[in-house]
DNA sequence: CTCCAGGTACTAA
DNA sequence: TTAGTACCTGGA
């Protein structure tokens, strides 16, 4: 394995928390799956992680893409902290990061997230995987990737179904068929932000909060905070907004409160309203 | 057993 | 434009 030095990067909370369902922990061993490809990251504590690639070995390039080493963390952490609460979120739960995953997973991955748990969510990504991933072995231990979006998309519903993820089953065929069959990623890449979402509006299955999730978690917009009833929560409890506030409009003034930075200041806030229910 | 959480699509006002 | 409701699963 390779060794890094990787400063102020909370690795359980950032992998295993809400904007991955491809990672899990043995208590020891992270492994995280794409659709071509399995990671395997090693916590040493102080500062420093081993990883390895897989089945392409050592591509330190897809590393420092997938886990964003170029962000400015710092300058983003001192335009964040604007008041007690988000103070308080980032002392309790220190150093989390975005990361930029790969299209297709996202957005295929977060139409299972609508109306449902993350345990729940992770559950189905795993039997998704094991049935129809590729195989992949890593010291013994078994690790599936992601299945291909063609292979999604020529599931039929009920076989989509054995993995519980139950009436989205055929949101996910749907839009793994029109993955498949255009090149949304390509299109999309040089819109701005509302021109994107709208696109990512008209697949069925995806709303406001799904498609601000794809967003985020793979395209790198980091001026949006996706709005599920927990960050609303906070917004309304903790920071003042109105309740009947518009979705776009609660979106607005986060980005403006957080100067551009929404969404790094929604995943602690996030994270910490998690954590301590 | 019933009740509830969790976003989106759909229908009706 | 807004309000109400069904959807599927797992857990309390």
């Amino acid at each position: 394995m390779n060794k890094m030095y990787l400063p102020n990067y909370n690795l359980s909370i950032t992998l295993l928390g809400g904007q991955s369902f491809s990672w899990h922990f043995d208590g020891e061993n992270y492994f995280g799956s794409t659709q071509d490809r399995v990671i395997h990251i090693i916590d040493l504590g102080r500062n420093e992680i081993l990883w390895q690639t897989y089945p392409q070995n050592n591509d330190e390039n897809f590393i420092k893409k997938y886990f964003r080493l170029d962000v400015n963390y710092n300058q983003i952490i001192r335009k964040i902290q604007k008041d007690e609460h988000i103070n308080t979120a980032m002392k309790t739960i220190p150093d989390i990061r975005i990361l930029k995953q790969d299209f297709d997973l996202t957005l295929l991955s977060f139409i299972l997230s609508s109306n449902n748990n993350i345990k729940a969510i992770r559950k189905s990504i795993r039997y998704l995987s094991e049935n129809y991933g590729e195989k992949i072995s890593i010291e013994g231990k078994n690790i599936f990737t992601f299945p291909k979006t063609n292979v999604i998309a020529n599931l039929s519903i009920d076989d989509l179904k054995k993995s519980r993820i139950g009436y989205r089953a055929k949101f996910l065929k749907e839009a793994a068929q029109r993955l498949h069959n255009t090149n949304l990623k390509n299109h999309i890449e040089n819109l701005d932000a509302d021109d994107v979402k709208t696109e990512l509006l008209t697949f069925n299955g995806i709303g406001d909060k799904v498609s601000d999730c794809i967003m985020v978690f793979s395209l790198m917009f980091d001026n949006i905070t996706p709005l599920d009833v927990w960050a609303k929560k906070v917004f309304i409890n903790l920071y003042g907004l109105d309740p009947k506030m518009k979705y776009n409009d609660m979106q607005s003034w986060i980005n403006e409160y957080f100067e551009g930075f929404a969404a790094w200041a929604g995943q602690f806030l996030f994270e910490w309203v998690r954590i301590k229910s």
